[in-house]
DNA sequence: AATAACACGTGAAAAAGATAACAGTGCTAC
DNA sequence: GTAGCACTGTTATCTTTTTCACGTGTTATT
């Protein structure tokens, strides 16, 4: 049972940790990603142990490896399929920057009301109308989703999503959405993050942790 | 000193109870609140208490009362300009997406490379090029900003806003970004937030706090 | 060969954050 | 009136998360 923090950072430490591989570094010590990722060695060793990775205190962690193992422990044993459903400017932005990257969490299908979108391939990802949402949903098996419709939408939108079977979700309408608890819910709520940096940027408060 | 997560809910509970105002809310009880921004009552009471507001047993929270009082703690003295970097498919979203709301925390000016982009006005904000970011920034006593440009350029882009006086930033960008400890840096992390879900989607994990 | 220097994993202490408990207050209903 | 209730502000307790500190094993150095 690893704290909820330490999920988020082993996810960063794999995104760092695919950047160095792509610079040619091959092991590292928990000082240098600790350093890299904003963290504490100490933090990085803990977050480390719920893998069941053991580095060397030698030669430190091979990348490689270490890559593979937080890979074991985060993603699901095969691909994984998410759904988008609000092709707008932010859904487009979350697409384009989906497009490639992870392999074992690909945009699978992505959903509007929009006619001039539906039917149509965005940054190689085929938006369907939302009409179809529970049906494609169910035929391809989809448990996680990501809403980036407008804040009056997600509601409805949430509770279509759950009953199609999904059992994660990624909210970035600035709503708090009513599930059932075994439903997960993650949200990104940039009102709420830019007043937090403009209060701390009056407190001459320091840079936060992760 | 108020709890971290404390100042996020604090600007939650402005927006729900915006919200509410608009519906024709007078005033609620903190068990109210808490249920609709998924916290627990004593929660509320207790991040309300930083404002110094003191509801009535009897009546609740006058809710434009604690509107104001949230705003006199977690807002400016003056409204506040904040400025936006890189006008993508992200940063258009997130412009579309303040125009006309918080009259307090208002995006003032957009810098953007690109010469399409470049001294036009997009949904009311002016776009600049890069190369006047630290004039702009200093002649509009600019100490917030939103870095929305790809991983490789924002470090940079960080380094030019800390030497303009910036002193917060809200960082969209995949990397951390090295800055001096007096300058608060939040960071939206969409990969992240995305693994997290997809993690504890698999667990059948109950919905997170705020 | 002995020892100093490191960095690992991990248990224990400390700090931060959330929840529960309680005293106080004003209304309502007898 | 006064007992009962429903809520508040705040203190106390409990839980989660982070940091510290130490034992271990390996290499480099005297």
């Amino acid at each position: 049972m690893p704290s909820h923090k330490s999920i988020g950072r082993l996810s960063l430490y794999r995104s760092i940790l695919n950047r160095l591989l792509r610079d040619g570094v091959n092991s590292l010590f928990s000082h240098e990603l600790a350093s890299l990722a904003g963290a504490t060695p100490s933090q990085v060793r803990r977050d480390l142990m719920v893998t069941g990775y053991t580095g060397s205190p030698v030669r430190g962690y091979d990348v490689r490896d270490l890559l593979a193992s937080i890979g074991r422990f985060l993603d699901a044993p095969e691909s994984e399929g998410v759904a988008l459903v609000g092709v707008g400017n932010l859904g487009r932005a979350i697409m384009a920057f989906f497009t490639g990257r992870r392999p074992s969490l690909t945009i699978q299908a992505a959903f509007d009301r929009d006619p001039y979108k539906v039917n149509r391939v965005i940054h190689g990802i085929r938006c369907h109308p939302m009409e179809d949402l529970e049906s494609v949903l169910v035929r391809e098996h989809v448990r996680v989703a990501i809403i980036t419709v407008p804040a009056i939408e997600a509601q409805d939108i949430a509770d279509r999503l759950c009953r199609a079977g999904v059992k994660g979700i990624l909210n970035f309408a600035p709503v708090r959405l009513r599930v059932l608890p075994s439903v997960f819910v993650e949200d990104v709520d940039v009102t709420m993050s830019l007043e937090k940096v403009a209060y701390y940027s009056r407190q001459g408060n320091r840079a936060e942790g992760i």
